[in-house]
DNA sequence: GGATGCGTTCCACTGACCGGAACACCGCTC
DNA sequence: GAGCGGTGTTCCGGTCAGTGGAACGCATCC
């Protein structure tokens, strides 16, 4: 029966699922930020597969060089999996018309710059200047749901109501006592952002940590990304700072439609 | 005939090869860094396999977010594969360390800041620091060989004979028409590296462009990756930014062996 | 010694994967 | 408007790549 085959063949693919690609994947996710380097026993637990099998698709992985073996035969990410992600259209190609803009963001400000995108209803950093003594909280390739976050709450608040309302039915997590996890909260400061042109975040997403954040366009007047410069909450001065990355946002909306993007 | 059996498996293994990982890793590798979209019948050609299996196997990376489609239907590498990219440790672990160091040396300098790693005989870069106007032909992930460039032959220098020796034996392809293509030169050029404790490489990798780099140790004094700056060659003076170089280098190696890297 | 952890190899079974065939849909040209 | 070369898509039977239990060797630890 094509019915129910096609049942099976939709349950096993919403639950478990077990192709090769799964599986592949499944290996490569146990691993994260503060876990680089995994045996094959804590490889097999996390990913959630037999030993053997692990065993051989990690082999092939390493032939690959996608994992590499060190010398006490654990497993970590390797190098070619780097290669290919910087290769990623929205990294790389946002990245060349950023960078130039940033720094001069960065020395002007003397602060952590963002640079963000949306994804989903997440925001991931897709390039960050500025080392920091402190912990605030992001990295590049990280990912933070977007309602707590300076950059990603200046990106929803020109987002599409779709998009707004994803990010409202999967919930509002917080990040932070001060993180907006209601609904009204939330509509109610996407106005104010879009009133003001930028979006204030403070110690919603990391304690501590205070953020301007202000949005970049593209090609058509759509939403792209979201600059945004970080420090500790004593030292950052809205009415000062907020013009230099709405300036910035601005600088670089116009290059990207420049570059057709 | 179990020696049979094995002596196909190795065949099919070592030509063609024609397991589902390889045909992902096809797929995938149909891209670069100036083909970031591709329509079905492109990614075909390129990664050597009939449509359907492409077809089949593209879907499957897309539900995956390891491809994205746009709204003309062309496919370009997603988002995930970035974010699982930053994650590789050698980049990851490296970065944080050598940031700030690299923030210092690049303010001093003005110059464009490399951190390289070597990846069997081919030279990666990790991270970069400073947009240039002029194209330098450098990009983070970037892979160039060892011997055509400052950063390379700077880690080639303290690498052991084996590695030399694996680079030298699979040639030495001229980047321009200033580089070290002959095996007396190479090993001339690295013993003087040696001695001076830094390479020079001019217009060797790039034309027009220069480049001073030196060694970065870590844990039990093993040689870990280059720094370099570089620039137009007008602009470059090594008696005044080969001490810079050096010193920041030095810094970073004392910095990766507090950290135990 | 035996108990528990690790990583590795072997190999018979099977269903996930393969890809040819045939499809629908363009935008051409004649 | 028929024919053609180009896309992207779906269908489906055959088969071999991939699976994973079992059994292994080797460390620790008690």
């Amino acid at each position: 029966m094509r019915s129910t085959d096609r049942n099976t063949a939709r349950d096993a693919r919403e639950l478990g699922n077990r192709t090769v690609l799964h599986r592949i994947l499944a290996v490569l996710g146990a691993f994260d930020t503060s876990t680089t380097r995994l045996g094959l026993a804590e490889l097999c637990r996390r990913a959630g597969l037999p030993k053997t099998t692990v065993h051989r698709i990690a082999g092939e992985l390493v032939e690959e060089r996608l994992l590499v073996r060190d010398e006490q035969g654990l497993y970590a990410l390797g190098m070619r999996l780097f290669e290919i992600g910087e290769l990623v259209p929205v990294h790389r190609t946002l990245s060349s018309v950023a960078l130039p803009i940033m720094e001069d963001l960065r020395e002007a400000t003397r602060k952590r710059v963002h640079l963000a995108v949306l994804d989903g209803i997440d925001v991931v950093y897709v390039e960050i200047l500025g080392a920091t003594s402190i912990d605030v909280g992001s990295r590049p390739g990280g990912r933070i749901p977007a309602h707590a976050t300076g950059v990603g709450k200046v990106i929803l608040a020109y987002s599409p109501t779709a998009t707004i309302q994803a990010r409202l039915e999967a919930g509002l997590p917080a990040l932070t006592p001060r993180t907006i996890t209601t609904k009204d909260a939330l509509v109610a400061d996407l106005r104010k952002i879009r009133s003001i042109g930028m979006s204030l975040d403070l110690e919603e997403s990391h304690l501590g940590v205070s953020c301007v954040a202000a949005p970049v366009f593209g090609f058509n007047k759509r939403i792209r990304a979201g600059l945004s410069i970080t420090g500790p909450i004593g030292s950052m001065d809205p009415g000062l700072l907020g013009p230099a990355v709405r300036t910035a946002a601005f600088t670089l909306s116009r290059a990207l439609r420049d570059a057709g993007l």
